[in-house]
DNA sequence: AGTTCTTGAATTGTATACAACGATTTAGTA
DNA sequence: TACTAAATCGTTGTATACAATTCAAGAACT
């Protein structure tokens, strides 16, 4: 770190900016899977003191992109088949809940920002920008959870996403034609506008399900 | 803390001994809603340095029960209508999901610590004892996640029902009769008996809708 | 050769000192 | 008296030193 990537940090305590860096890292693949976090050598590397560290590495296991064993430091989160098959189970059984209260919840102006969420993901899946693809779909699919308007779910589906990022980037990365995704998301907007609320979920579900079972076949 | 009250908490780290304290004072009233935790009386109290204390604070925080702002310290969740709403109805869409798995999951060896676990809380409410109502309730509960097998959504409803358990206990204080929730709780074994995942499914909404609205109710 | 014990380096756990910041109180001025 | 500014005090944020534990390598013994 040394010197601030970005302004905004100057004011955030470091712990936080810890976090952000390491995330990023994680989330990102520069620290893969298993890799141990030792304080020391990140401390340096960070050009902090270990308490920051620590604290950083706290709010990374809240977040599930680490565990940590006592005595035996923190690890980035691994996943196995069956923890990637529960997350994007949670995930569905939540965002399937989400996605049915915003049909009920749904206003023009949100239904606008749903349309204009797609196009930015048009737009990034045509520029075949990965990291851009990735931001643009959360931020569709964000739309549908504030809709909702439930703000633990949405914080427990930021969570759930987190922990799998990793593996949907991958997934993302190899896929033939990523403008399926953005028909399918397209079919899912009709339904809510017309307040379908039953297909809606269905076509979610299935949205989400296609890219369990690519995660899932990768992951092997 | 100065000795330890428990022999296992003797091998523990500090952090998790003073985030087991912590927790118990909170989830049973010593410690209020809104009450500010400030790192050198509880080092104090409890007798050990800031350090484990920060971060047993932290753990607090990793599960809701403790909110922080920077530079001003951490307080003790409390919990507006709204975001009880919220964490009731996340709750509500979790367990939904939990019941209806366990009704394909269920087995012999299963059914029967169903049973036993509505007798261990029939007989804690003829006992009166509130402690032990809340902590067999629970364990009626658990015994539906654990057989549903999704360790994530498990992970996830401890920590929402954690949020609202003092509510939940000063609801349980004030019931008229408690005896209905063991009623209630048969007839969900027997939906789950007969494989009725439809019917156990909205027993058990009725289940924890009745207690929200109780919870709601009593917010105000 | 294989096994156990010892020893040492590396790492996490804990305590404490100091710095930075916020809130409150007090002093000064209009 | 009311308002502003400065000073003080209490609290959190950060750095660092020390203690306790783990892991591994090598010595001693069978």
């Amino acid at each position: 770190m040394g010197f601030y990537e970005n302004e905004e940090d100057a004011f955030l305590p470091l712990r936080d900016v810890v976090f952000k860096q390491l995330r990023e890292e994680i989330l990102y693949g520069k620290l893969k899977p298993g890799e141990r976090l030792m304080e020391i050598a990140l401390s340096e590397r960070l050009g902090v003191s270990r308490t920051p560290v620590r604290e950083g590495i706290r709010l990374l296991e809240k977040e599930g992109l680490v565990v940590m064993l006592p005595r035996r430091g923190a690890h980035v989160a691994s996943i196995t088949a069956k923890q990637l098959e529960d997350v994007l189970e949670a995930r569905r059984t939540l965002e399937t809940f989400a996605v049915n209260t915003c049909c009920a919840r749904i206003t023009k102006k949100r239904f606008e920002e749903l349309k204009e969420a797609n196009k930015n993901f048009a737009e990034a899946v045509e520029s075949r920008d990965l990291r851009k693809m990735a931001d643009t779909d959360t931020e569709f699919h964000n739309v549908i959870i504030d809709t909702a308007g439930n703000e633990k779910v949405k914080e427990l589906l930021i969570s759930l996403k987190e922990q799998i990022f990793r593996y949907k980037y991958e997934f993302m990365k190899e896929m033939d034609d990523p403008t399926i995704l953005v028909r399918e998301h397209d079919q899912i907007i009709k339904a809510i506008g017309d307040s379908r609320s039953d297909k809606a979920v269905e076509l979610l579900r299935m949205h989400i399900d296609s890219q369990a079972i690519a995660i899932y076949r990768k992951l092997k």
